[in-house]
DNA sequence: AAATAAAATAGAACCGGTTCCAAAAAATAG
DNA sequence: CTATTTTTTGGAACCGGTTCTATTTTATTT
């Protein structure tokens, strides 16, 4: 491996010369034009750790995710990496598999690594969470979920509620079932089924039962299952498109028709919502824009620019087949 | 931050024992006892670059994978990522978005970054891969695809395809459309196809029109638009699970039935096929096998110990409702 | 108790860069 | 042509570890 010494000894110049050319510092046209022509003809690159030592921190962002098999974080990883890649930076995944303690485990990790900024795509924040941010010196920006003194970019979680309500509404069923997640998860749990119930309040008819899942699939459809044989709703909504795949393989698996039997949607946009048939109603998220404007604030945090403590993608309310009036 | 320095001062002895002691060096036992208390209080953490100036290399593996948003992809890169956890490894993912260049420019890179191993899952394997991988001091095992002279891990592919066209021509069919892709993928666009061909060998009036797409949804979507009016195969084969989503899309916009109008298959073992309605046929893959298989070789060949050139992981023929008797 | 062997330790060199400071060289002013 | 300012350069120190060698301390043998 060529280092900067041999360069210098090359070019019969000191090492401090080398580095100075490399980093753009003052060098005469004479002598940058002999080491130009020796870094050139050796391929010299630099030691990553030599310059990392010294410059505490790296090329790097990190991004905590819960789970690698999953529709919506691969979205916002993809166009997040391709943004990345633009600023040359590179990223570093890690994966949680949905388990809190390994969450902080990893912002822990990642700032050893010494990442120039992380994203944390949580689903809770904890006081431990607040503590390992506030422990680390390393900008943290959260994904999908806001929390009081973090800085974070998310979707608009109520407005999307609100507007599947409203629509869910308008086509007048009165029955409602809705398998939602766990009233941790802020975002999905309580502002998504907020806005869901806030859109209902115009109509004082409606009835609404709520059940508790989680974003496992195998678990929804259990208790689909279990629980489509005795519901009298004539619509099922569901807080996620995967949950809404498990009660569409449910309705299946029990000779349900959707929609004739009950209408059925979903929230998210995943792709597979446009091919299964019936096709399923869902909220399309933002989640390329998601992505790129969490790596613009995450810079705006590193550079130590002023930023929005929160800023919301806006997402859209997309009808198909699963859903008929009543 | 503390570093070994002031450890070294507060135990009142040279930071060289400090580091023996870290690295299980002879320390007598007071001093150990000395050091452990400091290091404990003061929660000490060996800088990594520092430790990787000297070292060489890192506790890091790097990855490359043509995309993220792959259910395949996913599955090995969950196995992959929990398997290199335990042994105390970080996951370095990069994603190349399917253009090849990107592989090339990732080795090194990654090479840069002086992870202990590469794992690539490239698609085709060209001279400018062999360039690289030998250029760069690190080992690089290829996932899903084998050439001359590397190391590499897949699937039994001429066997799956074997198997699929054995069921296939059992069911009487005469008349298929097989949905392959380009030739250059050895795995796919070769063994895979062979295999089925050659299983056809035991029906000499079998015949096979092959057309050639792409891994891309929207490609194959467009391509059955265009081709399912007017085949008059009994029988679609697809090279990947997701072209035969594209295809039981295709079908649906058309109006045609499956399996009715004519019988549907895949290859991957994707859990959204058996969500579907009708659920389709496939031969599901070993991913997670394949992941844990992977990481124990490159473990072999991070530490210079006999490895076989080339595994192959076994799959299994999973029969749904897609495919019925002529 | 002296001689010898084994274990523990300190100190220096090294990994490959960056940065600071003072000296040297070049450019400009008087 | 000398004095002054500006630009360029080399050398040393530093980042935070690991490792080698020589020395000191402790343990063992006779």
């Amino acid at each position: 491996m060529v280092t900067i010494n041999d360069i210098a000894k090359k070019a019969g110049v000191a090492k401090s010369t080398v580095s100075r050319y490399l980093n753009g510092g003052s060098v005469s046209q004479k002598t940058k034009a002999k080491i130009e022509r020796i870094v050139n003809e050796t391929g010299y690159s630099p030691n990553t750790f030599a310059q990392s030592l010294k410059a505490k921190h790296t090329k790097m962002i990190g991004i905590i995710v819960p789970r690698l098999d999953s529709y919506s974080a691969n979205e916002v990883l993809s166009s997040i990496d391709r943004k990345l890649r633009a600023k040359g930076y590179q990223l570093l995944i890690t994966n949680t598999d949905q388990m809190i303690e390994r969450e902080i485990e990893n912002i822990y990790t990642l700032a050893k690594q010494k990442v120039a900024g992380i994203i944390l795509m949580a689903t809770v924040i904890t006081e431990e969470h607040h503590k390992a941010i506030a422990e680390v010196d390393v900008p943290v920006l959260l994904l999908g979920q806001q929390a009081e003194g973090l800085h974070s970019i998310g979707h608009q979680e109520f407005e999307a509620g609100y507007a599947m309500g409203n629509y869910a509404g308008s086509l007048e069923h009165k029955n409602f079932l809705y398998f939602s997640v766990f009233k941790e998860d802020v975002a999905v749990g309580q502002l998504r089924a907020n806005g869901v119930l806030s859109a209902f309040e115009k109509w004082p008819d409606i009835h609404v039962d709520i059940l508790e899942t989680s974003f496992s699939f195998q678990k929804a459809y259990e208790l689909a299952l279990e629980v489509l044989p005795k519901t009298k709703a004539t619509y099922i909504l569901c807080a996620t498109d995967n949950i809404a795949m498990a009660v569409l393989k449910a309705a299946h698996t029990l000779n349900k028709n959707i929609p004739s039997d009950f209408s059925l949607s979903g929230f998210g946009g995943y792709e597979v919502t446009s091919i299964v048939s019936p096709s399923i109603t869902t909220v399309k998220y933002g989640y390329k824009e998601l992505g790129e404007v969490a790596v613009d604030q995450l810079f705006h945090l590193i550079n130590r620019e002023e930023v929005k403590n929160n800023v919301l993608i806006s997402n859209t309310l997309i009808k198909r087949e699963s859903t008929i009036p009543k």
